[in-house]
DNA sequence: TTTTAAAAGATAGTAATACTATCATAAATA
DNA sequence: TATTTATGATAGTATTACTATCTTTTAAAA
């Protein structure tokens, strides 16, 4: 059995799904691809439109800049991995486990799911840590948030959050610290390999001692009220 | 006595000096003015000019592109504040006390300093809340790395791991925890300004709770071993 | 005080970016 | 087969991100 995910997006984000034709698809592709490769502030429509063979007032049919392009594929990244974390910790009862879990799911290279075709979430995984921040510090985060924009990655530091509460119902910062964890767990990454000299880390793609990091950081404080 | 306060600024940065002239001191003090107005990304040298009353070229006699010039005010900012704190916390010698002053500078909107004539020191602090990560956040970050323009950001980071270090020698992580506090004292303030329902403060600028959550987060952490 | 060098002003020009508009054609659907 | 819908091809504009040149002003050195 082929199962396909889809993630329902917000239709304010485009003007046409790029979901729903080759076009479309392709677009979201080749972004991630060109993003990830040179950056958002090298990214234009027009090399994107070379690259995929069409043109740019093609690309402009389906998105009306490429800020909101950005925001697309990150809100894609936070809905897709909303999933995996439902999936992942589904079953597990015991909410330290989970949030253990979590942790290391945020905090590890994606691999490339099968299961969404035109998505290459390894690369996206690299683009949400060295792009990721600017999809919201604009002076436009005020309009974007209420068309919803963000709606995905807050819907995941609300999981977070709850996750955070379960351990300790008492724990008075359960939002602040799910934003910790989830932006920590990116500037790790990207202080580790392009400024390592700001982490404990060396520059050996240790991912294994951000998460311990990390567990350290979040379960000192949450566990010090009784646990 | 008037004492003038003199930040030693990375040669690399400018073509001249923008600090010896009267146009290089406009330039700073007008670009703080605009991008904390309109965001780097609306902020053009164009603007910056018609805004001082000089021409685009004459900027480009003093910084080759605005990304260069973003990182000039941003390290300013960042030598001003080890500065700060430098002095605020002479004299204090139990290292948990000062690393609380350490926090709460961090994370306290600015005044402006009488003695910096040409840097709004307050609207500095919300250009690094809102534009800081931008400085880092490129594919050129190895390249600027090596002209040490992110120097003086390390060095505070560095000032901050040595607190930590000195509050408990056995802490595993003093370099990732100090750069955990500095970005997140700028990050639980954007969210608590644009996107409240990622914090747990509200929307009531109320800068006391984040150091409360700070002070939690961090001293949960470092006080665990034996303190 | 004069000379001369450095900084600023004025103006022009180019390549790239970020769009919008129009018209023709191909493909899908009714 | 008619007709809507998506794409392709082409053109054009305003703004951005620069570089170049020449003149005038200012300031420092002789």
């Amino acid at each position: 059995m082929k199962l396909q995910l889809q993630i329902k997006m917000n239709e304010d984000l485009f003007l046409r799904n790029p979901e729903h034709t080759v076009l479309g698809r392709n677009i979201i592709k080749h972004s991630i691809l060109l993003i990830a490769q040179n950056g958002f502030e090298a990214f234009t429509f027009k090399k994107l439109a070379e690259d995929i063979g069409t043109t740019e007032a093609g690309i402009y049919r389906y998105f009306e800049n490429k800020h909101l392009l950005l925001i697309y594929i990150i809100a894609w990244y936070w809905g897709w991995l909303e999933f995996q974390i439902s999936f992942q910790t589904n079953n597990i009862t015991n909410p330290v486990v989970k949030l253990k879990k979590v942790i290391k799911l945020l905090a590890t290279t994606v691999e490339d799911d099968a299961t969404t075709s035109y998505v290459n979430e390894s690369l996206l995984y690299q683009i949400v840590i060295s792009e990721g921040s600017k999809a919201y510090l604009t002076k436009q985060v005020g309009e974007d948030n209420k068309h919803q924009f963000f709606k995905p990655y807050k819907d995941l530091c609300a999981v977070v959050g709850d996750i955070i509460l379960d351990c300790n119902p008492k724990y008075k910062y359960p939002k602040s610290l799910a934003t910790t964890i989830i932006e920590m767990a990116h500037f790790q990454n990207f202080f580790m390999n392009n400024l390592p000299s700001l982490t404990d880390f060396g520059k050996n793609k240790t991912e294994s001692k951000i998460i311990l990091f990390l567990n350290e950081l979040v379960f000192s404080s949450v566990k010090k009220a009784k646990w």
